[in-house]
RNA sequence: GUCCCCGUAGCUCAGAUGGAUAGAGCGACUGCCUCCUAAGCAGUAGGCCCCAGGUUCGAGUCCUGGCGGGGACACCA
């Protein structure tokens, strides 16, 4: 619980306001009244604004504007309560006085790098598993969208008082990968001038000829003659762990890290997937036909049921995936998001109800699926990877543009949108790109601060800085400020519960939009008294450098949740 | 055929629990630098919120049915 003196001034009021509220809807003949306050979008509505009139209407068979007059009447006297207005077909608006608005910037300066964050998640475990990728290729762009998803996701639970575990779960197993190492056997024995093709089905990107090279380097010509299972085996753990240490390198630059790989053989080797059908076996729910071994997901709520193991007698990938998340369920994490591309939605309903028939909860886990990702630049599309065949790498993008602006690009869309990404916008350096619109705001904030110590005076930050009066900031580019900033924790929680990142750039570009309005409102030519470098008023110039305080507070505060750097100052490259 | 997602400005997209004249960026046009970074700001133009019903005092938002786009539906991997 956020302390007395650090909860958001508003929502103190708030309170108070709906308790007026509700007693004034009793007095004219309504109890137990619904009363709910907004804060509007249009500043001239005032602070918080409530509907209650117009939900009255029907009820009492008035007109809503009567009743909010009426309602009006009732009302008066509440502390922090500047003046009351009646508007449009019968809201009620509330504008808080100015030194209740400034206890916003108190409660920034206060926590500062912890402002936004909250206690939501009560320190319990919560896993996020993402990207996921098969290690047959370099990473793409869907896993790079993936990647910065799963891990602001993740940041976002952080912020909101969860213990989080990062998960990569990688098949390392399946036929996909004995593709793989077929098709790094033919490039080795290319490399020796044989004539041996890629397998139907087989890997033809350029990265696995480097590997073939790669693994000729190491072993030399021990395998040339050797066709069996051992040089198979051989290239097979060869391949893995290259394109696994390649992933993990293409994620660092992005600055994503996990806390565990997880490999599907395991659950073969310790009996995971066993245990998990003869566990589906007890439940009187399986059955066997056509010689398969089948599970009754329809009683779940799946379309059909399903194959856990084949008439072969090999695991479908239905199975290890029930037995991978028995394996999270144990482990402890009872709240699991898995964030995966919407090709994989098909695997919900079955996955779920495997886990159910096993007696774990209905929702259990819970999935963010994504759309895809294409690349434009002059309006075209672009498919650039020589390397990867018709892959478009994630390495490569984050080469070209930088890993802050990929993850941004990535993070502005929801996630149930496909992305268009643009990589004309993304190279440009100006305002236009809301990354760099969003660091130009914090850098310039910064350097106000800066300047203002150089001239002497105090930058109003340290232990040691003067209380600011906030009530001298009346401009409404200043109360429109301080209101947004005063929203971000809200803005913060909305983001978390919905694993939505987007929400916190929507955010953030808005926000930088107003810090760049205010910072031109104070232009110290034209209107010299507004600048926030003023002279000869000190109480109102250290009120102004407290709000570029925390501004730039919040600014940054948003930035790291994205994974996002904030820079003090800018300096342009080419 | 069944299921999931999407349909909002010329383009790319936001629009939480239904609320006031539907927002942002790009693109177009008009202004604003002797002075804290103009890498900026202020403003103009641009909308049958896919269509049709319904619920409601009130619908871009909720319900039903269409239309259009993407994806998923195999003992495939």
């Amino acid at each position: 619980m956020v302390s007395q003196a650090t909860r958001a001034p508003e929502r103190m009021f708030a309170r108070r306001i709906s308790n007026a509220l509700r007693e004034a809807a009793a007095g004219l003949g309504a109890p137990d009244a619904g009363v709910r306050l907004d804060r509007p979008k249009d500043p001239a509505h005032g602070d918080l604004a409530s509907n209650l009139a117009l939900t009255l209407a029907s009820r009492l068979r008035r007109r809503p504007r009567d009743i909010a007059l009426d309602l009006r009447e009732r009302l008066d006297g509440i502390e922090g309560v500047e003046r009351i207005e009646v508007a449009g077909p019968g809201f009620l608006n509330f504008f808080l006085d100015s030194a209740t608005v400034g206890g916003t910037l108190r409660r920034i300066l206060a926590t500062r790098g912890g402002y936004g964050g909250s206690r939501d998640g009560g320190g319990r475990r919560i896993m996020v598993e993402f990207v996921s990728a098969n290690p047959t290729g370099p990473l793409h762009l869907g896993h790079g969208r993936q990647a910065a998803l799963g891990d602001v996701i993740a940041r976002l639970l952080e912020w909101s008082g969860w213990r989080v575990h990062r998960e990569f779960y990688f098949n390392d197993a399946g036929r996909q990968i004995l593709r793989l190492a077929e098709s790094v056997r033919a490039r080795y024995q290319q490399l020796l001038g044989h004539d041996e093709p890629i397998p139907d089905g087989g890997y033809h990107g350029e990265y696995v000829r480097e590997i073939a090279g790669a693994f000729l380097e190491c072993e030399g010509r021990r395998y040339e003659q050797e066709r069996g299972e051992a040089a198979l085996e051989a290239m097979r753990g060869f391949a893995v762990n290259e394109l696994r240490k390649e992933q993990e390198r293409d994620l660092a630059e992005f600055r994503v890290e996990f806390d565990e790989y997880y490999p599907e053989s395991s659950l073969h080797s310790d009996g995971r997937v066993a245990e998990t059908v003869r566990a589906l076996d007890e439940t009187g729910l399986t059955y066997h036909r056509d010689g398969a071994h089948w599970l009754q997901t329809t009683r779940f709520g799946d379309q059909k049921d399903r194959v856990m193991v084949r008439s072969d007698g090999s695991a479908t990938y239905f199975l290890p995936d029930v037995a991978y998340h028995m394996s999270k369920w144990e482990r402890g994490f009872h709240e699991v998001v898995n964030v995966q591309g919407s090709d994989h939605h098909g695997t919900v309903d079955r996955v779920r109800a495997g886990l159910q028939a096993l007696g774990r909860p209905a929702g259990y886990p819970e999935y963010v699926l994504h759309q895809m990702v294409t690349v434009e630049r002059g309006g075209e599309e672009v498919r650039f990877s020589k390397r990867a065949g018709s892959y478009t790498t994630l390495a490569e993008l984050v080469a070209e543009v930088g890993a802050d602006v990929a993850r941004y690009f990535f993070l502005m869309r929801r996630p149930e949108a496909h992305l268009v990404f643009d990589l004309d916008l993304a190279l440009d350096q100006s305002d236009k790109n809301p990354v760099y619109k969003i660091k130009y705001a914090h850098a310039r904030l910064c350097r106000l601060s800066r300047l203002a110590r150089r001239r002497g005076w105090d930058g109003m930050e340290g232990p040691d800085a003067p209380e600011a009066d906030a009530s001298l900031l009346a401009a409404p580019a200043e109360r429109e400020l301080i209101n947004r900033l005063g929203e971000f924790p809200g803005f913060l929680r909305r983001a978390a519960r919905g694993r939505a990142p987007h929400v916190v750039c929507d955010y953030l570009e808005r926000t930088a939009g107003l810090v760049n309005s205010w910072y031109q409102a104070g232009h110290p030519t034209r209107s010299p008294e507004l600048a926030a470098l003023v002279e000869g008023d000190e109480p109102l110039r250290n009120a102004r450098l407290t709000l570029a305080v925390a501004a730039r507070t919040v600014l940054a505060n948003g930035l790291a949740v994205l994974g996002i750097e904030a820079p003090q100052r800018m300096v342009r490259s080419e």
